[in-house]
DNA sequence: TAATAAATGTCGTTT
DNA sequence: AAACGACGTTTATTA
């Protein structure tokens, strides 16, 4: 019934035919578009377990990466639902427009099938940004400049950002027996590739100075593989959470709030 | 833009205007509708822990009882999410529409900040179905163990794991006349792969052993063609529908928590 | 690929 | 409201 067409690879379909629907579906899932299917259906599950949902109006997701969930009018979580990589199939038979995900790798089907269709929306949908949980490494880094001491006992950090040759160091300052000391946080796990930027960081100083430098990985956790190359270059790792800088950065928010108000 | 309102309680815009959407969204929010927003998002989230999510389209649905998510184009699980019983506030600001969902119990505040928006619908759905989920494979074994008797009389179960060269064996035990009974439980038909499975199984015991073992498989029904095999390796079929299976666990776990209480 | 541990887990049940 | 267990848990990491 109600159609529209915009410049973006975008249609919703108000109240179409099961005929409508099936042709505009159909080409969302070939295009690996995102789908939002509303209306009547009945879900049936096979695979480590076996469920029967009967006929009731829901709104059905369909993922771009091959995943679906199909969501009832209350509770947070999907009634049925299939992880990424399922494998879509639809078809039209009996006055009913059936939508399957398959999934080979555990042997599991997921079916649903639609007796009315309310709305469909196909949109094709960019997000590259980035999901930090907790605290961001430019968060973790605002965390150790105010509180030095996270990093280790009598750190005293030189400015904030220092340019070298490869690109910005994290984090530049003397420990207590002021030996230069150079820093490299990661929010997620220390890898290969976080090892050697900060090798090259540091053979970007000159060479008088190389001799008496620290290098120091700061982040929640050591790759198990990364160990080896660490002691090899005489590095070290700090172990610090995003969760522990974020709180206190909230301290820090507190604290500021507190002396304005003196 | 375009905007289209039927009979039912639904009314889907597309390409809306924030001021559109605003007023669309606050009224579908006050009667307790089901909305879906598609648009160009920032997510705060506030509470347990703590989360920023930058710029990105999303798709994001709030249930009439008061739960959030926000879906990524990719991914399964909502990025960020709030459970049910959060109470929904919008507000229109600085050419942002904002979308805040308070949870006071667990002093919990997901933000959502909508630069532009490509779709909303609001819309009265009715699910009064019933859901029913089957037991696992993995259920039928924790309900024969609690309940050995569901495979026969006097059965008396073994480990709950026993390690054999070709994989897991689901069940072993002793039968009333202690004769070393081994099942493979199926919560499907019984096909050649199982029965031939069982038979790996059995063939691992060692050969002093092997005479006196019982095969047995478990499962709701067992093939037409798997008859004569069976027969042929000396193998017995005990129906087991995980239905029952579902209700000895249910009330297994009612047992439990009631002898827990004396 | 399988085993293990953490999760803003969620959900139901009972205290 | 808090505690405990189960889940088609999911998700990530390690062997």
């Amino acid at each position: 019934m109600g159609s529209c067409l915009d410049k973006r690879d975008k249609i919703v379909l108000s109240n179409p035919s099961l005929d409508e629907a099936y042709i505009a579906i159909k080409s969302g899932i070939s295009k690996r578009l995102n789908l939002v299917i509303i209306g009547k259906c009945v879900v049936d599950y096979e695979g480590r377990a076996s469920s029967k949902l009967e006929a009731g109006e829901r709104i059905v997701l369909l993922k771009s990466d091959g995943s679906i969930q199909i969501h009832r009018p209350k509770e947070s979580m999907p009634v049925n639902w299939q992880p990424p990589g399922a494998l879509f199939k639809t078809k039209l038979e009996k006055d009913r427009l059936h939508i399957r995900a398959y999934r080979k790798t555990k042997r599991e089907v997921l079916e649903v099938e639609f007796i009315y269709i309310l709305v469909v929306i196909l949109i094709d949908l960019t997000d590259d940004a980035e999901f930090n949980l907790y605290a961001s490494e430019e968060d973790m880094k605002r965390a150790i400049l105010y509180e030095p001491s996270l990093l280790e006992e009598g750190f005293k950090p030189l400015t904030s950002e220092k340019k070298v040759k490869s690109g910005f160091i994290d984090i530049v300052g003397f420990d207590k027996n002021n030996v230069l000391t150079v820093a490299e946080i990661k929010k997620d796990m220390v890898n290969r590739d976080a090892i050697l930027q900060l090798k090259r960081y540091i053979d970007s100083f000159n060479l008088a100075e190389k001799g008496k430098i620290r290098g120091i990985l700061i982040a929640p956790r050591l790759g198990k593989d990364s160990q080896r190359l660490l002691s090899t270059l005489g590095f070290e790792f700090k172990r610090l959470s995003p969760q522990i800088c974020a709180e206190i950065l909230k301290k820090k928010r507190r604290k500021l709030m507190t002396e304005f108000l003196i």
